[in-house]
DNA sequence: TCCCATAGTTCGGAACTTCGGAACTAATGG
DNA sequence: CCATTAGTTCCGAAGTTCCGAACTATGGGA
């Protein structure tokens, strides 16, 4: 296995956070794994609302959120630990994570709320 | 011309303003539009950076940001009017935008900021 | 050491989205 | 009306996303 990814903070772009973003399940998971004292095993998150996301989207909605700056993914063993970058990104992007992470919680609309949506195992 | 369809500011949703600001060029756009005094005529947006956009796309830019509850546009005779719909969305999603539009205009990446880089036509 | 189970990644094709040129529609002014 | 300016729609090419199946990596027994 390739070792992951992770780009510079200082390479990070906002088009490509709002891109990671801009996908509820990701949010969600981005949102979990805030919530969940920043660490979490991917499979840990399997499903978001009612739906299961099967294991190869899963791979890769990690990967964008690690793409994207917001996380950080490292190999324990077996599986992957995956820590938020929130402190580095709110440095350099003041305001904008917190902006879109009370955006979704506020959110009232068809879809459930991506930080309490979210299902364990 | 049919006329525009703009969404009500409760039907907006976080992940349908996220994917219409994750695009720079939108971003571009947008900020354009909030700082040009919130009236803007389509055609006066006819670049940004070097790259000339073709009036096609532009017409769809127009049409996400119009769709994600961003922007109202109306037609004065000839020409359409944008103005920005920023305090109904900061009433329903507070600091998100103002994270955005910051994010990018303190992005000194590769491309040129957005909020600066926009040309008169 | 070899095999198994578990965790995650890669591949590949179908479905969807985006881009942009050409043709179109709409309003206004000779 | 015809010309002009402003914007939209259409549609094909190129790119992206989704997800099942096959694969790879790691650790724990026997």
């Amino acid at each position: 296995m390739r070792s992951l990814f992770h780009p510079a903070i200082e390479d990070v772009r906002p088009e490509t956070i709002l891109h990671a973003l801009a996908d509820p399940n990701r949010a969600a998971i981005f949102a979990k794994i805030m919530q969940a004292g920043c660490v979490e095993a991917c499979s840990a998150v399997s499903a978001v609302g009612d739906r299961v996301i099967p294991k190869s989207s899963l791979s890769n909605h990690f990967k964008v959120l690690r793409e994207a700056g917001l996380i950080r993914s490292e190999r324990h063993g077996v599986e992957v630990r995956n820590h938020s970058r929130w402190t580095e990104v709110e440095a350099r992007f003041p305001g904008l994570l917190a902006g879109i992470i009370n955006a979704y919680a506020s959110d009232t609309g068809p879809d459930a709320r991506p930080a309490e949506a979210i299902r364990q195992r």
